[in-house]
DNA sequence: ATATCCTACAACCAAATGGTTGTAGATCAG
DNA sequence: CTGATCTACAACCATTTGGTTGTAGGATAT
């Protein structure tokens, strides 16, 4: 498997991006299906404009694509974000283990 | 397996906190072994009151836990944090996985 | 053709972030 | 006791963030 290296800013945008509720929620809803920006909007209580940042935010970090479709900006989730994401979290977890399983090696040695 | 709620200011918090690479560096260090604040503080090109913040915005987000010892305050990584975010990725794969079911279910009706 | 809808983007504002310096309280070493 | 070390925290500053309103342009429907 090919790990594509992670960048620092990269890694910087995508958890700045997923540390806003409505900005998850994005993420969960345009997995599931489709909506355009202004469908988005019409989801939460706060301006169009705020909407279309927050999807700007997330198309910066590579969670999200826009397509143009007529008048329509139609927004799809971005598997690859995700899984860089969850790329550096299982990195750590890995750190993690190794350091479990060395503290095991040295309370068997005793 | 009970799957503990993860409220959406934690999660704000986790995501925010992963979201600068001093910290993560941290994270990293402090899950392979154990440093002081000011041990911490030594390894980056800036002041130890800013490593300080960088540790308790950490704190607050779970991802770390300190310990007083004697003069010093040691600082280790807290697996409990590292899971939610996790946790929270993983919910997004399942999602995903769903979805791309549900396409491959349509295409296999035709 | 005109009015409506969807989007983009600028300008502005308050609050949060990431950094700084400075002060002060504990703890340890000599 | 004195001095050095480690930490905490306040005050300050520049930049970013998350929101607003307003303006303008392209696409659609009647």
């Amino acid at each position: 498997m090919v790990v594509d290296q992670l960048s620092e800013t990269e890694l910087d945008r995508l958890f700045q991006a997923l540390a806003d509720a409505t900005r998850r929620d994005i993420v969960r809803r345009v997995t599931i299906g489709e909506y355009s920006v202004s469908g988005l909007a019409a989801l939460y209580a706060m301006s169009f404009a705020a909407v279309q940042k927050h999807v700007a935010v997330l198309e910066r970090a590579s969670l999200i694509t826009k397509e143009k479709r007529g008048r329509e900006q139609i927004v799809r989730g971005n598997h690859d974000g995700l899984q860089k994401a969850r790329q550096l979290l299982d990195e750590y977890e890995a750190i993690w283990r190794q350091r479990v399983e060395r503290i095991a090696d040295i309370l068997a040695e005793k």
